[in-house]
DNA sequence: TTGAAAGCGCTAACAG
DNA sequence: CTGTTAGCGCTTTCAA
């Protein structure tokens, strides 16, 4: 070996005084019943002197197997997503594998399409809140989609968003509320769709009435939305008395909304969001929503693409929502 | 070739009726003066027509190299690293190299020792606010890191956090105030120990006070420091009129713990932030802090990266940030 | 119980 | 201008 490069089995197996073969049976552990214990004493021994690490490029190559997924996310810049990364990396360790990200497409600049850049070799895919045509160019790559239709045709891990959003206009009916407003996002991904949906049907279900306005997932635009939601009726009165937001982010903006009208949340307005990101509690009042478990979701599906990769088609999961009450949500007036 | 699994360049030169050797130059971009025009179209419609990917195991075993380098971070969970990443990614991308995400320690479980997974072959690292000893055991690997110590054995690209305390103590000094009170981070990273010196030596060259109080980066943990600041003087006329926190998310507690007093900010009390996320402009009132360019760093880390694997070690960059002012600092009552 | 050898798909030096 | 060939480091028969 050169001083310089690092160390192969070969190495290994020429300070082991052995072949090269031997290194390779004893330290990818087959050697039971094949090798001398004495053997792979000495082998380990080399291997571990000499900072004997595999190529895993020539492992792949052999093998035909790469032992990494790859995880699909719009962005990293919402923490959700660094959650649901958490979440399926903890579960492919434990099962030897590697995770990469590909936040697809916002992130990496402007149209570098999966086949510009020399991408990672992969065994399957893990797609979080994609369109299914995006992962459809990954021809013959299995792939477990999560936050998506469950009617498309991958296999997919869910929030249960519908029974969520249920949950919420319960609590709020609850509460005396029948004067519903929507401030909803405009962004054409399955869970939104389930959320509105469902709103609009629990909503109906309670007697309440829903008015809707919608904006881009952010703050500012979502302040505008909530603020047409509250001018619309001359008469306050007639005004909703609870705003349920598509997220926590537009949450944020409907309190700026309320704030900026003398209105106070939650005496004057309750408001809701969904998610339960850092942000729920960072506001004030701390934000009434609905937890999702965003690291259960990527566990959940790593586990879903360890079935498939082995074989078998997974069912769809539906993971629960949790009700969190906090402080944006009050009883009406009267 | 099989129907099922992935052509080969092999299979690319049966059907273009040429050489093996002739597809890798023609795909490889290497043809010129060697192939003829006629050839390489052949060869180019070939793979077209296959649907032909190189492997990158077998590239990356014949040529030693992965183009693609490892971006390490304390954890996705903050969108600070999210956008460092992104800058890294776009730069990357620009010179055809991939990047891969490495959340360490905390996102992907228990210890996974280098043994336990194979993780990525890769040309470089880029290690994000992390001490140097985690990067060590990646011997020979060309790293640059970002946020940290530029003292150290590797280049470095920094933000000019000192700078951005000092902006801020200036802002606050102009406002009137002397009493500052430091809601400080109990994290060992560079950033940190540079902002309390900073912060100390710019108070004390305004003529100030600085009463410190620390806890984890967390927003519970950051109110109770601010209120240990806030409870401190017996007088409230001794009472810091200025809280500076050590980074947005702490600016929140901060606020929690003046409106759990019954103090407005910023009428009461001027609170400021530092590093510009996205909670910034969530919280009301909206945060005066220092924007730290989380983009930018990744991007130029990935320059300096760049310039290592070239041969040539870079010069340390330092990022300045930028003063944000808000709504949360006001001049004292008088 | 161990070693020899083939070959994964690719690039590049060399021959023709 | 094009083809032949060696070999990157590894796993896995097969033979000894």
């Amino acid at each position: 070996m050169t001083a310089t490069s690092r160390p192969t089995s070969r190495d290994v197996a020429h300070e082991a005084g052995v072949s090269q073969s031997t290194v390779s049976l004893v330290l990818g552990g087959k050697w039971a019943g094949r090798v001398s214990p004495a053997t792979v004493a000495t082998v380990q021994a080399a291997a571990e002197r000499l900072g004997y690490r595999p190529n895993p490029a020539a492992r792949s190559l052999r093998l035909g197997t790469t032992r990494t997924v790859m995880l699909m996310v719009p962005t990293l810049t919402a923490p959700f997503f660094g959650s649901v990364y958490a979440g399926a990396a903890r579960e492919a360790a434990r099962h030897g594998l590697g995770v990469v990200v590909y936040p697809w497409p916002d992130d990496a600049g402007p149209a570098d399409s999966p086949f510009a850049t020399p991408h990672e070799a992969i065994d399957g895919i893990l797609a979080s809140s994609m369109p299914e045509e995006v992962v459809e160019r990954f021809h013959g790559t299995p792939v477990v989609m999560l936050d998506s239709d469950p009617g498309g045709r991958f296999p997919t891990v869910n929030f249960g968003v519908a029974d969520g959003m249920r949950a919420l206009v319960a609590h709020l009916a609850g509460l005396g509320h029948r004067r519903f407003g929507h401030v909803a996002a405009t962004v054409h991904q399955w869970t939104f769709h389930t959320r509105h949906a469902a709103l609009a049907a629990a909503v109906a279900e309670a007697g309440g009435t829903l008015a809707r306005a919608a904006g881009a997932l952010d703050i500012t635009e979502a302040k505008d939305a909530a603020g047409r939601l509250l001018d619309a009726a001359p008469d306050p009165a007639a005004r909703p008395t609870a705003l349920v937001c598509d997220d926590d982010l537009m949450a944020a903006g409907a309190y700026k909304a309320a704030r900026a009208r003398g209105l106070e949340v939650p005496a004057d307005l309750s408001v809701t969001g969904m998610d339960d990101v850092l942000l729920a509690t960072a506001l004030e009042p701390e934000l009434t929503t609905v937890r999702l478990p965003a690291e259960e979701l990527g566990a959940e599906g790593m586990r879903s693409l360890l079935t498939l990769l082995n074989g078998t088609r997974p069912e769809p999961r539906t993971l629960p929502g949790e009700l969190v009450v906090r402080a944006s949500t009050r009883a009406t007036g009267r």
